[in-house]
DNA sequence: GACAGATCTGGAAACGGTTGCATAAGGAAC
DNA sequence: GTTCCTTATGCAACCGTTTCCAGATCTGTC
């Protein structure tokens, strides 16, 4: 409707003036200011950013490609990367671009190619060297969540430590028959987050002499993929194992539910630990390795736009670790 | 990058030529559009949506407002959304406004009124007439999910519908002592979803013929939320009922963690039903009344971009009811 | 063979902002 | 009273695209 020139008319000033009165660059007097603020209030004018894009070259804007929206970790991220952006006046497109999506492709050929982002953040999707370089050919920052990927900036928890922490948690209080369920083949989430896990739970173990064989288990990385897991698992009482390492909170939920339904106490019988910090993690007494999405989230979007004020076309490539800790409620203990 | 000029000179055509030929719009010989394609597909050329924005005013991009992201109702419904957007070529950003968010005033005012947008769809968000006055003013067509907004073209489920059923179901296996458990006044998610399902479960019970004082209990619209509520309805056994019906399978589910951990037997001793259909009621073994969520996000797209495609500035008003259906589980019996 | 209509192409003007450059006024330093 | 710097403003060009308009060529009809 309102452009800018209906401003400057209205105020009686150029339209460079008006622009830079409302922009704050360059010098305009204290009174014009106002005459041209007041102007735009008047007629209710708010600027386009994709008019000015064409001669800034930014669009205040940020593409996020994510995995899954569902999924608690995902979502969590979600509602804090755009309360984050929006506070500093970006907007936020989003691509749900599933593992093997068939969309893939097009979303890195065709919508990422419209020059429509200041930046990208990635989070949880594993980028190949040819996405990563048409990202960078593009001249915008990449940003990624949740795993690492060569050249570009990632804030990340060390999910061998956390992983190790759990396990050892439960070998100190002096269990030997520990299994670990975790993510499978077909859900590997892009990352290494599955394999990382399983490495941290081997790590653990061997330090403290313990055989690993056989120990993994596989599901899929929901509340219902951990309960098909523990109907399995805790079936045949003579194998049933004293405690489980569950790659996320939600499959522990899940194999707490299965535990119960088949009469199992926990954590007397059976000890369970995961991986999150979920919000049912109480409910269901989880002990657990917290980890902060809504915090990874602020440090990409801080990490993000601290490499666009500066003009920088990368983002000091690196990693950094975010925080994770220990939180004991009462689904481990001692073995009986 | 590259603009549309660079490949007008490498075809050896003129700039209106080019953009003729991609665009499809306009005459263009065949033989000229196809050494423009391949002089395009030579250089990695993709136009620029926000450059030809201003021109033809159209963005290819659609704002969606919505409360939460991590329930599960929204989290399915922007799946979806994206997912038909994408697929359309268009551009999906996202706000996400809690109820009584401070941003609200900010989204309308700033964010919506950059002309950045071809449409706007909103989530389970009831607007204020001066916010549809203002999209409205934008001229910009707006389509709602899960709510009735006046004068704005809205898919939603019948909720009184629906929850009359959920009670009839129970009615219908001899049950008298029913509950209940909805959102509470916090929770309000701006609609009136609560206050419909509450209509519906009234509506049914005094069809029945039966009383409903102090038969309805409030809670967070939540797994924790239910539980809650759960663990304070059957703690007094003879205060309890003998079936409970949840505003959401959320609420269903926590419910019967809490009868489970009291020891209840469901449903021998306490039927359970709810609404939704969510990914863990099958693993609850949990009644449910089904909305199909991707559904209504598929329909809104529809309806939107339909408005889009006839030039027209609204989406004519009125109300598409979405399917629901009743899926018997073992979470409801006759009481004993 | 003239004419109308359809097809094809290019030049130039727009869209709504920002910014480089020129101009001018005011103040400080010499 | 110059000179120089800072502040303030306007004009015009520019960003990348689409589209209006005019002109040219081709086709078919009478």
């Amino acid at each position: 409707m309102s452009a800018i020139a209906d401003v400057a008319r209205l105020a009686g000033v150029a339209k460079a003036t008006a622009s830079r009165a409302l922009s704050g660059r360059g010098y305009v007097s204290d009174e014009t200011r106002s005459k041209v603020v007041a102007a735009a209030a008047l007629i209710g004018y708010v600027a386009s950013p994709n008019a000015a894009s064409l001669v800034t070259g930014r669009t205040q804007s940020v593409g996020v490609i994510i995995p899954f929206i569902s999924r608690w970790f995902f979502s969590e991220i979600l509602e804090s990367l755009e309360q984050s952006l929006l506070a500093k006046g970006y907007d936020m497109t989003l691509y749900n671009l599933p593992a093997h999506s068939v969309e893939r492709e097009r979303v890195f050929d065709f919508f990422l190619a419209r020059k429509r982002f200041d930046g990208v953040i990635s989070v949880g999707v594993e980028l190949s060297d040819t996405e990563v370089q048409l990202l960078h050919r593009l001249g915008r920052p990449l940003v990624g969540i949740g795993g690492e990927i060569p050249g570009v900036h990632t804030i990340a928890i060390d999910d061998i430590a956390a992983a190790r922490l759990a396990t050892e948690h439960l070998i100190s209080l002096g269990h030997t028959d520990i299994r670990h369920i975790g993510g499978d083949q077909v859900d590997q989430m892009d990352f290494a987050v599955h394999t990382k896990r399983l490495t941290g739970f081997n790590t653990a173990m061997r330090a403290a002499g313990l055989n690993t064989d056989g120990c993994f288990a596989p599901c899929a990385f929901t509340v219902p993929g951990g309960y098909e897991a523990g109907l399995a698992l805790f079936g045949d009482p003579h194998r049933r194992p004293t405690a489980v390492f569950a790659a996320s909170d939600e499959i522990a939920i899940g194999l707490i539910v299965a535990a119960r339904e088949l009469g199992i106490l926990v954590p007397s019988e059976l000890s369970v630990i995961g991986i999150d910090g979920h919000p049912y993690a109480e409910m269901f007494r989880l002990t657990t390795i917290e980890q902060h999405p809504r915090n990874q989230a602020r440090m990409a979007v801080e990490a993000l736009l601290g490499a666009l004020e500066q003009q920088s076309v990368t983002v000091s490539p690196g990693l950094t670790r975010a925080p994770t800790n220990l939180v004991m409620r009462s689904s481990t203990s001692a073995p009986r």
